[in-house]
DNA sequence: GTAATTTCCTTTCCGGGTGAAAGTAGAACA
DNA sequence: TGTTCTACTTTCACCCGGAAAGGAAATTAC
């Protein structure tokens, strides 16, 4: 599969940046045949176009004892409800990420928390917006 | 708040790498007031001590043509259904994310598509497992 | 009270990665 | 055949990151 705007050289650099973002451009360059240059030429061309966004890490949050980890779906039962809520998301820090969904609900949204109080508190604020529905992790599989 | 096994320094040096891991352990320094070799050092524990997993990319799969983005509750209603399972969805590569969830429902994960019509024929594979619910990506808020 | 130890930092130094610039090969097209 | 464009390689200079050595402060033992 050849995906939109990039041809099977560029997709598969990205494939290695997402696995390991510090490989040199030149070590990818091995994998794909090119050198050095041309590998940071082509991960550029993709930060132009917004492919690739930025550089992060992957960390764990359990390690430092962020250790509730809840999938939340959000109700919301009037219109006027909906920009305070987003505010509210937007601005919490417990709330890793939040999307607007088509189906049961209005937004999905992962929060994570230090412990079950911080997490009931959340909640608590919550409901001030809507209801919700609450999935905790109980075991990353992939 | 001051995590577990790391203090306040490292805390901040973690949530500079997350918004932006090319940040020269310099100019990480200059925040933290540190040098750029003490910065090394205490991202080199904490990646030892496994708070730090990896480095890696944030990338738009939108903009690759990846267009469908949904979030999936699955529910298994027999015991042996639970392996056979976790063996699909950990080599089947639209699934982005997996976890064992508790509250309503068995595991949710996140699964990307190239278009509705990929990811129908996924939902028909699933259904060889048990039952789900579909949640689609509308918007991302946060 | 003082010496030894540990921890964490800074300074110094070297290898190597990255980006810019210049040059080159091949495809598209009149 | 000549022109242009694109994408690559080569070369070069700069800066980053890790290793090693040295120093300051806190902790522990006697």
């Amino acid at each position: 599969m050849t995906p939109y705007l990039i041809d099977d050289t560029d997709y598969r650099i990205l494939q290695l940046l997402i696995e390991d973002s510090t490989l040199s451009h030149k070590d990818i360059g091995a994998e794909v045949h090119l050198t050095g240059q041309a590998v940071g030429a082509r991960i550029r061309r993709m930060r132009e176009l917004e492919i690739i966004e930025g550089y992060t890490i992957r960390w764990n949050p359990l390690r430092i004892g962020q250790n509730m980890h809840a999938f939340i779906t959000v109700f919301l039962s009037t219109n006027a409800a909906h920009l305070p809520f987003q505010n509210f998301a937007k601005n919490h820090k417990s709330v890793a990420e939040l999307y607007r969904i088509s189906g049961e609900g209005c937004y999905w949204m992962r929060v994570r928390t230090v412990n079950q109080e911080a997490l009931t508190a959340f909640l608590d604020e919550l409901l001030g917006y809507g209801n919700y529905r609450v999935n905790l992790d109980m075991g990353k599989i992939k």
